[in-house]
RNA sequence: GGGCCUCUAGCUCAAUGGCAGAGCUGCGGACUUUUAAUCCGUAGGUUCCGGGUUCGAGUCCCGGGGGGCCCA
């Protein structure tokens, strides 16, 4: 409380230190200052150098598609207004050609001396910058090159860009730079556009999936009084209002079993988790996950619609059943996913590595042992299960490719699925690992109120002798349970995951604007 | 947390311990069919920060910071 009041304070008092500093013009690099006298120029000349009285009425890629192939010196006589970003700019005495970039595509506009006349080509040549925003309408015609353009007949900045933009041939590629100024690398490289684009198809792929499927959009608190759902170490925040300390969630998991318990059947929850841990090629502290809840599934169920959710998504962001994967010398091969993904036990990919058996009941000392000959490290606390979840993951995460379910974990790491009816040491969930990476996990959920109890326990237990990750007891979440939840398969996939899996990149590429430490200079 | 690499003009990059440079961009000029336009001229620097060694440091040494890759 104290340090959040003093974190307060700081605070405002950079803030303040901030806006007496920056005085306006003060050190402006000599681009910068250039354009500023631009602008100043224009307003001095009667224009709004941020105009909002253009209203564009084509896009670049529709007037590409409508007059793909001309011959060259044609003149179509179909008048366009198109608005865009000047990204090339050559001047040729009384005749200059430009290259307008909106999001859709990009296309040559031609101003010359006889359509728009001696000031309007002066005011071009002299006030317009690369990286402007224009306003441009003209005829569609061809260049007696044979370049599909825009002959100007008139033109408007709408938007004047104050600061140059990156090298264009090399454009953008400090990976720091590309990272805090998303902004600038949308406009020059045409890949972070793509990523955008490929982003969004693949997060609506997801939901219209599962929308077709019956299921139910919800949105469950991110700030909580208890944190739970899974294991990690939260944020911790301060809500004034009841002076009381609140989490970011780490996971919506009890929340949306909680509506299981209130009767909605299929329920899923796309949004934000947040885990205060690493944040590296693979991590970022905020990060999109996807939770579902289908009454009267399992995890087998949850296995077969994790699989076409997928697939789905492969086919939205690629028009077919691929993933792509990063070859060394920095191209990409695509991967076919559509045959059948492997399913095995937990133990059996262990044994498997190992070349030794391992089941749910092979004695603590003969893992240990196991261990130590293959180099697995393991705290000497833990029990049989969490050195063999340990084991599993040193063992088969890393070293699994093709998408594989590797399924029945120990019980006594899995607190919030139900056993196995056949074999009680171990739980009814899968982890769905490919390339190394974890995309997803589901369960049989635990639904028995008083095993659940026991369990939890457990875990607050855990807690209090300082496991950082360890969940805390959740009353009103047990207090749910009792009313009876149905039978479930649970679900959860990481969104940011997916998008890796299904390109190859990383996370801080399909990232908009990943965490990045806020700029000292 | 450990190892390796990296930080120089707005951008992309050079520079044996010896005058901090090029291309693009910018500015001035020529050019009415260019498309990485071309040609002539010209401006632009806290070499990430702080120490040290040296006659002299972008370069070598120490410390710090940002970023990337690999490992745990």
């Amino acid at each position: 409380m104290a340090l959040i009041a003093a974190d307060e304070e700081r605070w405002a008092a950079e803030q303040a230190e901030k806006a007496a500093s920056e005085s306006p013009l003060a050190r402006l690099p000599e681009q910068e200052r250039v354009r500023r006298e631009k602008l100043a120029a224009l307003v001095e000349r009667g224009k709004d150098p941020f105009t909002a009285e253009f209203h564009p009425t084509d896009e670049i890629a529709k007037i590409r598609e409508e007059f793909g192939d001309l011959p060259p010196d044609t003149r179509t006589g179909r008048t366009v207004a198109i608005s865009g970003r000047l990204m090339r700019n050559r001047v040729s005495g009384k005749l200059v050609f430009g290259e307008l970039k909106d999001f859709t595509g990009e296309i040559q506009v031609m101003l010359s001396l006889g359509e728009v006349g001696d000031e309007s080509l002066a005011e071009w040549k002299h006030l317009v910058d690369l990286g402007d925003q224009l306003g441009v309408t003209g005829e569609v015609i061809t260049s007696r090159r044979g370049e599909l353009s825009v002959l100007v007949s008139s033109w408007v900045m709408t938007s004047k860009c104050l600061v140059p933009l990156p090298d264009k041939h090399k454009g953008l590629t400090d990976p720091e730079a590309r990272v805090r100024q998303r902004y600038v690398d949308l406009i020059v490289n045409d890949e972070a556009r793509q990523m955008l684009e490929l982003r969004s198809r693949v997060v609506r792929s997801v939901r219209e999936s599962l929308w077709r499927r019956g299921f139910v959009e919800v949105e469950t608190p991110m700030l909580q009084p208890i944190h739970g759902g899974a294991n990690a170490r939260p944020f911790i925040t301060h809500i004034n209002a009841y002076d009381m300390r609140l989490y970011m969630r780490i996971a919506p998991e009890l929340y949306l079993k909680k509506l299981l318990v209130g009767g909605a059947p299929k329920v899923f929850e796309m949004n934000r988790n947040f885990r205060n841990e690493g944040a590296d090629a693979t991590h970022n502290p905020e990060f999109t996950s996807m939770e579902m809840y289908d009454a009267y599934g399992d995890y087998d169920t949850m296995r077969v619609l994790t699989r076409d959710l997928i697939i789905e998504a492969a086919i939205a962001a690629w028009g077919r059943p691929v993933i792509r994967r990063p070859l060394p010398d920095g191209s990409y091969e695509e991967v076919d996913i559509s045959g059948e993904w492997a399913v095995m036990t937990l133990h059996e990919g262990i044994s498997s590595k190992l070349g030794v058996e391992v089941d749910p009941g092979t004695p603590l000392e003969e893992l240990r042992e196991l261990c130590r000959t293959h180099d697995i490290p393991f705290d000497p606390g833990w029990d049989a299960d969490q050195v063999t979840l340990e084991m599993y993951e040193h063992l088969c995460e890393e070293s699994t490719t093709m998408p594989t379910f590797y399924k029945d974990f120990p019980t006594g790491v899995s607190p919030l699925t139900r056993q196995k009816p056949s074999d009680p040491r171990v739980a009814e969930r899968w982890d769905l690992v490919a390339f190394g990476a974890e995309l997803g996990t589901a369960y049989t959920e635990l639904t028995d109120p008083i095993e659940q109890r026991k369990r939890l326990t457990d875990q607050s237990l855990l807690a209090a002798a300082g496991d950082v990750e360890a969940m805390e007891l959740d009353e009103d979440f047990l207090r749910a349970l009792e009313y009876g939840m149905p039978p479930t398969g649970g679900q959860g996939m990481g969104i940011d995951r997916l998008v890796m899996f299904l390109t190859g990149k990383n996370i801080r590429e399909t990232l908009l604007f990943p965490i990045v430490r806020p700029d000292q200079r």
